[in-house]
RNA sequence: GCGCCAUUAGCUCAGUGGUAGAGCAUCUGACUUUUAAUCAGGUGGUCGCAGGUUCGAGUCCUGCAUGGCGCACCA
């Protein structure tokens, strides 16, 4: 494209979006003849940030300071004019005057468009109405916007392409940027707590032969040098077990796992799961570090214990609650688990509860799916329900007759030491005493497969060898990270806490 | 996958079968402390895409695409 072409001859054009990129591309091919490309420029020493010129007025009145950002306002009168600066930390206001700059620099101020990126130097002052301003002495183009930004007052509000050009809706809409720092942080703060407390990160495959430690449908991939068909993995769960077996202690996971399934407000196909193994430790331990784990992050991150979230107020200062999950399906379902025993239990239940079962499934997912429909709901403050029958919880260790008869529960009654943190009434952690008997665990996941569960279609006879070698009681955790985040930063959609969302391709 | 709704200028939006509009942005001119700067004058449209009804469709109908909300799926 000849970008050096007389603007005289498309005068038509201007105001098309076309137009409106010519215009630009006239003015870069002009700069670039004249000697000044802005895309030679590799780098602007800087020695201020935005923020800090109004922060720090005090010190640097009358100060020379250089900058560098992305130009978002323009204010000109004739031979002088303002801006707005903006780099990460935040915007200053920039004032050009023609006394200052000369002619020739002022004219080239004046041709800048929103958007464009600057260095410049220039001295700290207030202007008559008390505004921090710096004043250019002189400035550099180090990039040329070619695009058009979305308007000052309403910004980007299309949901669709503030996703799809999430680059433009951090540019326009700071608190974006800023709350997906605020995620960066949280995660980082609890690498530091783990790591705080002897635990150790670790990573482990992604491509699984065999998709398993989770209840979902996986995508699936292939492998051509093997010829095999591989899955993404849904759990990070059955490699981490495995290091416990080879002697490691304590280990976590931060990383990526893959479900395939729908879209909505707390679902995104990929995302982030922290999950850590604690040998010789049960889940009341885990609880416990649960609950401390997330009123740390909340205190340094979020620097508040209460969070408005949509229509609720949650205050995580407070002992998280602790509910039985049977005493849960009493209160809310009206039933005990003793009543549920069949399927003709649960069917009877569901009718009775107007509730609508998952056809073609088993007893667990049909129970489950009782308490997510009844129980789920009523979860609004953090809130741990614990006990889980074993129906449900295909790696979680048997309740001893000991410990059941000292918490009530019926000798006959399967329940496991196992909980789950809502919030919100959207389920953030899951954890338990992690079974450690291989008998009973090939049991378990043949009674999964049995029970029509989605991703439970082949036996992993190595994680069961594993478990043969010898495994010591421990206890686990997953949370969802991006669910944490949310509920942490008060944002009810889980779009708004991933950087880069799963939209279909267009 | 199902239902409802949306899609008009770069952005935010109005437009109720009869000439396609506003604000911001952009262009031209004026303006040396403004800050949603101001003032004057312009440019800018495949009304998501494809059909249909009608003398005439941004508007009504059908299909498709993308998105939103709800449902379904989903520890």
């Amino acid at each position: 494209m000849d970008n050096t072409k007389d603007l005289n001859q498309e005068p038509l054009t201007e105001g098309s979006t076309e137009g409106y990129r010519q215009i630009k591309l006239d003015k870069l091919g002009a700069l670039q003849t004249a000697g000044h490309d802005p895309f030679s420029q590799v780098r602007y020493d800087r020695t201020h940030c935005a923020a800090s010129i109004e922060a720090c007025y005090d010190e640097l009145e009358g100060q020379a300071v250089s900058l560098a950002g992305r130009l978002m306002a323009k204010r000109l009168h004739g031979k002088a004019g303002f801006g707005d600066i903006m780099d990460e930390s935040g915007r200053v206001q920039i004032y050009f005057k023609k006394d200052v700059l000369g002619e020739e620099a002022l004219e080239q101020a004046k041709e800048l468009d929103l958007g464009d990126i600057i260095g410049l130097k220039g001295r700290v002052f207030k202007t008559r109405t008390g505004q921090v301003t710096v004043e250019v002495g002189e400035f550099t183009l180090l990039a040329k916007i070619l695009q058009t930004l979305p308007e000052k007052w309403h910004g980007l509000q299309d949901v669709d392409q503030r996703y799809r050009q999430r680059y433009v809706d951090l540019i326009v809409n700071r608190d974006v940027l800023e709350r997906l720092r605020l995620r960066s942080r949280a995660v980082s703060e609890i690498r530091r707590f783990l790591d705080g407390r002897g635990f150790l990160e670790v990573e482990t495959p992604m491509l699984h032969a065999i998709s398993g430690g989770a209840t979902a449908e996986p995508f699936k991939t292939y492998w051509n040098a093997l010829k095999s068909d591989y899955y993404l993995r849904i759990a990070i769960e059955l490699h981490l077990k495995r290091l416990i077996v080879g002697g490691f202690e304590r280990v976590y996971e931060i990383g990526r796992v893959f479900r395939n399934e729908g879209v909505d407000t707390s679902h995104n196909p990929e995302f982030t799961m922290l999950e850590l193994y604690w040998a010789y430790v049960d889940y009341t331990d885990i609880m416990a570090l649960t609950e401390e784990l997330t009123r740390h992050v909340a205190r340094e991150v979020f620097k508040s214990e209460q969070v408005t979230y949509g229509e609720y107020e949650l205050d995580f200062s407070q002992p998280f609650r602790k509910v039985k999950f049977d005493d849960a399906m009493r209160e809310y379902a009206g039933c005990s688990l003793a009543e549920l025993k069949t399927m003709d239990d649960l069917k009877r239940e569901a009718a009775r509860l107007e509730i609508k079962l998952p056809e073609e499934r088993g007893f667990g997912r049909c129970l489950d799916e009782i308490f997510k429909e009844m129980v789920e709901p009523h979860l609004v403050q953090p809130t741990f329900i614990i006990d889980y029958p074993v129906s449900i919880s295909p790696l979680a260790k048997r309740m001893s007759a000991a410990d059941k008869a000292a918490a009530g529960y019926p000798a006959d009654l399967d329940v496991t030491y196992r909980f789950e943190l809502f919030a919100a009434t959207m389920e953030l952690a899951n954890s338990f005493s992690e079974l450690n008997d291989p008998v009973d665990q090939r049991q378990r996941l043949e009674y999964q497969i049995a029970d029509k569960a989605e991703g439970a279609s082949e036996l992993d006879e190595d994680f069961l060898t594993a478990m043969e070698y010898g495994m010591p009681p421990m206890g686990g955790l997953g949370i969802g990270i991006d669910r944490l985040i949310m509920i942490l930063s008060g944002t009810p959609a889980i779009r708004e806490v991933i950087i880069f969302p799963q939209l279909r391709h267009k």
